[in-house]
DNA sequence: ATTGTGGCCTGCCCGC
DNA sequence: TGCGGGCAGGCCACAA
């Protein structure tokens, strides 16, 4: 998906809508609910009812509604976008097509505004169809937002229990834990990459291996690059992204950089300086 | 129980 | 130009 820094976009144009009201649902393609609920049973929970807040924990956008409602939950896959009023948050994804297309639309709240005049709509527009919209999600199925993560947080994260023979296990690369939405929430394949390589940590390093100056290091790296590259307008904005490429080099260190796959997903790392 | 794998989908880009 | 293969910022069900 767009990863947490895109979904923080989406949450702050969808924020333009709260105190609007919802007067109609569309679902074009009802395996956007993946059967969690009925087309007529999301119409029946949430038309009549006010936006009251838009919230974002890890890559999961919460809309809640008054009187009552649910609040939704929305997903965006890897292609996945949010456009209000015509206007989209992110102009073009990466691995997405350019540009809007109507057939690419999943899900739609038709809105009022607060004096009952036309109020536009709130789209899920989705080529790849991997975006979901679900009810009352279950939030704490998710871990602490990456953007705030504490020491004692990421060290809770890192954590592996100790294996049948008592001894600590050194658990699984570190790259596949910080990309476990349920123990930290928001980070992704880019953001991933890119902070090892700020932390200079291998992305292969068992993730019972670091030392407490390294979890402390990597802790404040999280924040710092998803701050940074929040302001810069995205995921793909990091200073590895250029050189995520056959042939590319550290900027760093000049060194070749390696490609492989670590906790099911192509990565690229710095074998020179990240250890 | 944790961890790894395949599958879900579609569009794009590259090489033949 | 046309076509096939490989690839993609995510997640979920399933197997070991």
């Amino acid at each position: 998906m767009p990863e947490m820094l895109e979904v923080e976009l989406y949450r702050q144009l969808a924020d333009r809508a709260t105190g609007r009201t919802i007067t109609s649902v569309a679902v074009p393609d009802s395996r956007v609910l993946r059967g969690d609920v009925s087309v007529a049973g999301i119409r029946r929970a949430l038309v009549g009812r006010p936006l009251t807040a838009a919230r974002r924990r890890g890559k999961l956008l919460l809309l809640d509604t008054g009187d009552g409602g649910p609040t939704v939950g929305m997903r965006f896959g890897m292609t996945g976008g949010l456009v209000l009023d015509d206007h989209q948050a992110i102009d073009a994804l990466v691995y997405g097509p350019a540009g809007f297309g109507r057939q690419w639309v999943r899900f739609g709240l038709h809105l009022a505004g607060r004096d009952g005049n036309d109020g536009g709509d709130l789209l899920l527009h989705d080529p790849r169809r991997f975006g979901r919209v679900v009810l009352d999600p279950d939030e704490d199925a998710l871990g602490p937002d990456a953007a705030t993560v504490t020491v004692a947080q990421l060290r809770h994260v890192l954590a592996s229990r100790p294996s049948p023979s008592g001894r600590p296990a050194a658990g699984p690369p570190l790259k596949a834990r910080l990309l476990d939405q349920s123990r930290l929430a928001g980070l992704g394949n880019l953001l991933v990459d890119e902070i090892l390589w700020r932390a200079d940590l291998s992305p292969r390093r068992p993730s019972g291996s670091l030392s407490g100056d390294d979890v402390n290091v990597l802790a404040r790296r999280i924040r710092s690059t998803v701050a940074q590259l929040l302001r810069r307008g995205g995921s793909h904005t990091g200073d590895l992204m250029p050189e995520r490429r056959a042939g590319g080099h550290c900027p760093k260190d000049g060194a070749p950089l390696t490609k492989s796959t670590v906790g099911g997903r192509t990565t690229w790392w710095c074998p020179q300086h990240q250890v």
